[in-house]
DNA sequence: CCTTCTTTTGAGAGTTACTGTCACTTGACA
DNA sequence: TGTCAAGTGACAGTAACTCTCAAAAGAAGG
């Protein structure tokens, strides 16, 4: 089967870096890819919640015991996602004595124009389903959630307070809170604005107030 | 079966002010409360996963059917609250020409205020399952979101914007995220500070950053 | 190449939240 | 009291998970 080389996603890019990876790690790598792969191509035919698990084990070729055992649940299917500790990474990098959400800025426009020219297909998909499935769109909040527990350790570090200092989680959460909104926003109007712009807006929203 | 009148509930609020209610409503009301009281004393004896809603119905005396049709969710069971348009009131009565942070802040305050004077057990059993249960993260989360986009509305008004302006509705969010991370974060410390203090500090800090 | 050990997989059975249907009961109202 | 609408329960069905166990397949050594 030719694999389609058009779309270049995190999961292709991840294909072409085998460093020398086992057979074994290289398959489940393999089936990792073939069931979200699936699961998009499904989802685009009938729908989210037409589209079962077992049909997508079908499509993938895999059991659907295999499904689950690579994805705890059939949301995570569509929203796992690995730039977390890209942009922690990356907000570590920053000097230490800029402003925090100046930061912030340069690091989520870097990561999102990463993102976009990576994969504008997956992100497109993903955020337009975020806008249809409620059942998505709670699984995103929490996984936010746990992201601000990341930035949280950041700014901690930052400012010398604890990562379970009040005011230290109340400003992860509502910058997290920010972005989000700003993602939704971005797929409710068909993806027809510059990504970067709005969530920069947003930023400075925070900052800034009404 | 003689009530319990030690616990003071929104429940038992509505029990009361029955204005002549039809006995079909009152018998409504009365169904809607079983089922919520069951499923708090179930949940406190046994955990949320462990109780299923068939023990629920049996407990209230009713139906699995009907439990399902007074709450779409085991979830809602939980969590559904009113509160939402009585803030969304108390803050169209603010003055025009107040700070919308400050209108806020009492706004808050006053509502806080009113449901720990009110419902103080629900509260805390609330938010300690908010701490414990993924799920029921999830959810609040996106009644969060629901409750944003009524935040959105009144905001609106206010400032001359629109309700789909996406500086609104991020710092709609934002504040909402800020204001529940404070809720996990007093249940977290196991509710021993003052909620109206830690909001006050929460709004503090979404006014003038870390 | 063959053997042994370990990891991964698939098959199947079970649980539970939820949905839809339909006949029956029970308040409302004349 | 009888008629109508609203509310309820029983039942059957779906789909997302979970658990268990035996078979298959890669890794490692002789």
């Amino acid at each position: 089967m030719p694999a389609t080389h058009r779309t270049r996603s995190l999961d292709s890019l991840a294909e072409d870096m085998q460093p020398q990876l086992g057979l074994r790690e290289r398959k489940k790598l393999k089936t990792r890819v073939a069931i979200r792969r699936a699961t998009y191509r499904l989802i685009a035919e009938q729908g989210y919640e037409a589209t079962t698990v077992e049909q997508i084990a079908e499509a993938a070729e895999v059991s659907p015991s295999t499904v689950f055992r690579y994805f705890p649940t059939k949301e995570d299917i569509v929203l796992t996602d690995e730039y977390d500790p890209i942009m922690v990474a990356e907000l570590r990098a920053r000097p230490a004595d800029e402003p925090v959400l100046d930061s912030l800025r340069h690091v989520v426009a870097k990561a999102t124009r990463l993102a976009l020219e990576h994969e504008p297909d997956e992100m497109i998909q993903r955020t337009t389903l975020l806008v249809q499935v409620p059942a998505l769109r709670a699984r995103m909040m929490q996984s936010m959630a746990l992201t601000s527990r990341l930035l949280c350790t950041v700014l901690a570090e930052r400012t010398g307070r604890t990562e379970n200092d009040l005011e230290v989680r109340v400003f992860s959460m509502s910058v997290l809170g920010a972005l989000y909104e700003t993602t939704v926003y971005w797929a409710e109007r068909d993806h027809e604005d510059e990504l970067v712009d709005l969530l920069e807006r947003a930023l400075h929203t925070v900052q800034n107030g009404l």
